[in-house]
DNA sequence: CATGAATGAGTGTTCATTCAT
DNA sequence: GATGAATGAACACTCATTCAT
């Protein structure tokens, strides 16, 4: 019955599935955002048709939801033990972490995500929420664990950033939306820039005799 | 028969409503981004019907960009000339221009936009453009020349995040970002942060011995 | 007060507004069909504003059935005098009728009078009743009068046409229908066409020994 | 539940569907006129919802031309072999080709056709051209065709009218215009009006002595 | 299970008509 | 009397969702 032959179009498993449609889902849905994309680009993306979706999610929001959180979650690994375990001046350690945050956040093609994130965000709140807490506040958390351990240590002067790690990683973050929304106009030199960033930070936070 | 208290239905001058129409559209379009919001919110919230629209703008479209355009355009006043004539510290000068950014873009009502101007940035790539050129080139050229003059004075090291004005201003921008999309979860004393950014910038930049 | 200063613009007697307005919606009629025409084509055509018209005419379609009457009426001149009056051969005279004709519908403006008039009869079969009564039953009346005559005289033979006047000018309705419909791919030579419809029916009329 | 009573709502075949579409459309365009026509009207006809036409066509100009476009092809059939095989007199096959006029033209119901035709020349140039092409061109050539041979063979005298075939066959055409406009009026005996137009016809060609 | 034809609510846009000035 | 801003009903078209096969 089946016409193609032994193309591997029809031998995905039924489990496989769900991936298949949640990576088409959040390819397209931050292409053109949620309101515009439509299911049948997703089904198209994926290779199926149109009703398909809907044997699996439960609609459009039902598969915006579970596949922006799919993709939110892997992001940030178990950066947290490494830090744990790190023994050593802290200036180094905060820049292994920035370095980090660039090629998870700002180099990777995950950066897109932050876009739809942003501009849904009124629509699903719970999507920040969620990124917010698997993300954000780990990775601020980490910052702030090592600003405080590099003042304890007497590595870092007691500055008022410290109370404040977004501004300690800020310099990435603009990065980000810089390129995703800027990079037409003036597209920035990422290396040379993680660079002024990680020395504009060390210099301000180095403890000075 | 007249159910409408004393609206003056029919007599607004002509010359407000494409000024009403557009404070009407950018308000429901940072709502609820450009393809959620229906022509017939901007109409309501104008207290006008929906045809009225087409007589001002081409279409939902052109109502858009031109409603998102006269928002942009005055958000940077004519800080230029303050800059200038300013003579003095650079580091006195720098910490005005970065509380001025945080007054007309971190604490004003206009934050919201750049919301609608990251989302859209796909579909109306000219907006992002037109920000960059009327708001973002002009307010990170003026860092950068406090910048360079502060280093030509001697007030400044010459550091490399001088090329970089983004990273000077970034925890604004973050503080932005953050306060839009995730303050509900972890919201920011923006005075407090504010003067963190301030110092850090400042740590960071001066000169020393 | 009014700006422009000399212009013939506003001098226009109110009593000929009408006759303009007539006039603009004919051409704006025939040009595009009723449906497809805007009153503001017409209004603007006319050189005034939508709202004038409403001033003159109850509606679009009390403008359309009373321009199309207006344009219909003096088709037919005084045609029928000549005719009673005319003394002689038969055939002369009704070649004399049949180029009456080609002048009067055939190779006049008023040509594409008859699309808008086959196009719109289901929605106002009146007009193609006034267009009957007041051009095509004289026309056809005067045919047949002139061609009974000439078999009284002797002239003619008395053929079956004689009862279908539609028969003898049916060349000309067809070259009118041709002209305005199908020009584009095959034009005609409109003066041999006349020449060679007189001929034909003069042939199969004259009376034979 | 389900008002209506046997109908197989789901399952017609797709195949047919666009059939069906078809002949809806060109019923109500033929009924109305393209403007006129709104496109649930055609989905009702056909028994399906708006939105089911915009699977099949592009929109409704698009309905409208593949409608026009089948409904005109199959009028002419073979008649070619026919006369190009006929063994006889000229009249006698003038006479076949005129009847067989009358029958695929006239005396139909694809004469309304017509009237859509002429209708929307202007805002459909594609269509009269193809009604050209496929019907009257070829129609044309049949009937120029007889009647040269006819003039070759001795049996038809060379008039000018040869030269315009149009004027041969004009009483067919202008019955046609007369039966959809004005037979509301006077309405025209076709049997009669076809057998005048005949003996016209041939009394102008037949050779004389 | 997958398909894709069909549905129908929703939205952008047009335009005849009205009416305060 | 003329204007043109405003109205609101109508219509083409889209698309998330359903469901018979």
């Amino acid at each position: 019955m089946t016409s193609k032959a032994s193309a591997p179009v029809r031998k995905r498993r039924k489990e496989l599935r769900p991936t298949e449609l949640v990576d088409a889902g959040v390819q397209v849905f931050v292409e053109k955002g949620y309101a515009a994309t439509r299911v049948e680009d997703i089904a198209k993306r994926a290779g199926v048709v149109k009703g398909t979706i809907y044997r699996y999610f439960d609609g459009k929001e039902a598969l915006f939801r579970e596949a922006i959180r799919l993709r939110i979650s892997p992001i940030l690994g178990q950066s947290d033990e490494i830090i744990t375990n790190f023994k050593g001046p802290a200036d180094q350690l905060l820049r292994a972490v920035i370095e980090n945050l660039y090629a998870r956040l700002v180099m990777n093609d995950t950066r897109e995500l932050l876009r739809v994130i942003i501009a849904e965000a009124r629509r699903f709140p719970e999507i920040p929420e969620f990124y917010h807490q698997v993300v954000l506040s780990k990775a601020l958390a980490i910052v702030r664990k090592i600003v405080e351990r590099g003042i304890a240590q007497g590595d870092f002067d007691p500055i008022s950033a410290a109370k404040f790690p977004i501004t300690i990683v800020a310099p990435a973050l603009a990065a980000l939306i810089w390129q995703m929304t800027f990079a037409n106009q003036e597209p920035l030199d990422l290396e040379a820039y993680k660079e002024a960033h990680i020395d504009l930070i060390l210099r301000a936070l180095k403890a000075r005799p």
